[in-house]
DNA sequence: GTGGTCTAGACCACG
DNA sequence: GTGGTCTAGACCACC
């Protein structure tokens, strides 16, 4: 489920965050489904419990999670969590966009390469999540 | 021409090397044109010429410019510079749309985004440059 | 009548403690009555009855219950109950009086808010019991 | 400038959060101000550097300061945060005047120990502040 | 068993 | 020198 990428330059602590943010978001992680304890994941990814907890510990922050003493962590209700996803998601588009039109780029080039993403999308789903 | 914003994250020395890539891209700096030498630039922006030096140092390495001992640091020939900015701007653009497709936000909306930035570029072009 | 909610962060043996210690105050619990048993509370909680166990034993280290081998809890004397809630009550509020004189907050701010808190009071108390 | 109160049970980095609030707040730490480097003020306090670093990174994180890499710590633009750090303090006095109005406290013994917290504070003021 | 805090010490990137 | 990340290992409170 959640995986480090260590040629990722972004800290460890970061990746999981958004491994996380992400399964909720795509409802893979449901409302008041459990996570992984931080000792187990610690030793699933053979890295230090304390990177999973500081992970943890902003997810909460974000209000995406909440944490009990003694009884786990937990997913929050979500609806308005994947709203702000997609929002930023936008606004994160949007910025690349400004530097491209900027550049003078030919538009046509970005279409295609939008249309592209999209169709990559529908490919692997017909292959079946099976992968992995 | 070149500043920097101590509120800004990154660090200066990136600042500064994208700062200056920006100048070449938007042809600024023309060609052969003399970069201002690494102790004038660091007195004006009141940093250490270590911070200048590195960005050259990085600038060089990325075949942007050429340093000549004695004599300063000189602008590259430009051609092959814009080309790559483009495809990096467009490698940005194909990270966010993964993330786009990943959180399975609709086609239309990013279509539509797409044009939007496209069409208040035109729009500023009439209006003249007076802005930024 | 006595209610745990997990989102709280606050320990649910301390979540107890202070719904038992809030319904003496109120009246609710009459001196000599009998508390639930420590099994029938944990069943009904559906929790570690270790957990209601440690809830018991700390109020009956502060005085408000005693304990029976073999008969169960039951409520004790409450005038010294009501009068220490009541100081804790006053703690508290200095407490906060103390930040606030920190921060420099105008004291006619202060006595509004005071004035309001008590207004309300009488309204919800004209208007019957009804709520909660 | 800054202590910690070892018989306070909240954790360490939260006191210090709040005490560096509270300078700020007060307008002790003026905007752009440097505060004292991780590595000095964790010797200073004879504490280990990673529980200022977390304190810090806490304070980023709401905006009321900013670090960069190689050059230190220092203080955000205020106004706003002034503002909310008043509107938090008074949604602490109205939660604690809930409890008290609940409990039936009589309100003249209410406003005695509000004045009497002003009172203490000009009396503090007219010693002068060389005390400590 | 769980999460939360802290220490000691290391390494990196930056100026 | 600065801040940022990570590890290893400890202790606490809670269930």
């Amino acid at each position: 489920m959640i995986v480090i990428d260590y040629k990722d330059r972004r800290p460890i602590y970061e990746q999981i965050i958004d491994r996380v943010k992400m399964l909720i978001v795509k409802g893979v992680y449901q409302p008041d489904d459990p996570l992984p304890s931080v000792r187990t994941l610690a030793m699933e990814l053979s890295i230090n419990p304390n990177t999973i907890q500081r992970a943890y510990q902003e997810l909460e922050r974000q209000g995406l999670i909440y944490s009990v003493k003694g009884r786990g962590s937990f997913v929050n209700g979500t609806e308005s969590v994947i709203e702000e996803h997609h929002k930023k998601m936008l606004a994160d588009l949007k910025e690349a966009m400004a530097k491209i039109v900027e550049a003078g780029i030919d538009k046509q080039a970005v279409l295609k390469l939008v249309e592209a993403c999209y169709g990559s999308m529908e490919l692997k789903k017909n292959e079946g999540g099976a992968s992995e």
